[in-house]
DNA sequence: GGCTTATATAATCTGATGCTTATATGGTGG
DNA sequence: CCACCATATAAGCATCAGATTATATAAGCC
């Protein structure tokens, strides 16, 4: 299954976005998506197997939960497809990267906690 | 139709990596992709359809032809979806693109040369 | 052990999507 | 005008993804 095909999916969007926040048990998600979209808890289950199998997100467990997070391994891989057309929309944004490639490694940032602020 | 939806077909992610390489007429599109999926030519125009209609090309008249060309803009959309978890593949790509917003209007002037330690 | 909770799987049904064949549209040239 | 390209649309059909209900698995608790 590709990755796009697993992505065409507005509860499997939706539950990657929820994983994105972090670590969430199935019934969490279940909970939040049954609410949103209507459907049934065996649904969501389903749709977390297609996650899984995929590699778009991995599990462990919690005692009874199943706890899930997110594993962008794919994403990676779509981005880098979409990527290619990215100059269409960004016409800087190779330049950009270009030069972030070099400052990156000039640089060499220590980065262990984040001290920055991304937003506000 | 979301944009997800119309990129988890593989026919019409390949029509929009020959599109990337340039504007294309139908039946060149409909040439490359017959040969290598095996549908038909009113398969391939359905495809189209779908890219038309949901804003990833766009056609003029040749002639006798149909012109296509890409449009990037609900590609934007869906890379807009993934970078928010961009974060996860590339940790350092948030603080560069952080850093790069804030760069590129300091730098402005240009001659210095130097940006290498914005510090933090 | 037996009850309950949390989650996954099985079996089945249904609707959307994408294919096909047949046909329409519209431009080009004799 | 008529024949002929190039491409789009129509209609019908098949397949598959995703839904549902019912049930299995496995952990926790008394």
């Amino acid at each position: 299954m590709h990755a796009f095909d697993v992505l065409g999916d507005p509860v499997r969007r939706r539950l990657l976005e929820l994983l994105n926040e972090g670590e969430r048990a199935s019934g969490e998600l279940t909970e939040v998506v049954r609410a949103e979209f209507g459907i049934s808890q065996p649904a969501v289950s389903q749709h977390l197997r297609v996650l899984r199998e995929n590699g778009f997100a991995t599990v462990r467990r919690d005692g009874n939960r199943r706890l899930y997070a997110v594993d962008a391994a794919p994403l990676r891989d779509v981005d880098a497809w979409l990527r290619r057309f990215a100059a269409r929309w960004e016409p800087h944004l190779m330049a950009l990267e270009t030069e972030l490639a070099r400052g990156d490694r000039e640089r060499r940032t220590s980065g262990d906690g984040e001290e920055g602020r991304h937003s506000g």
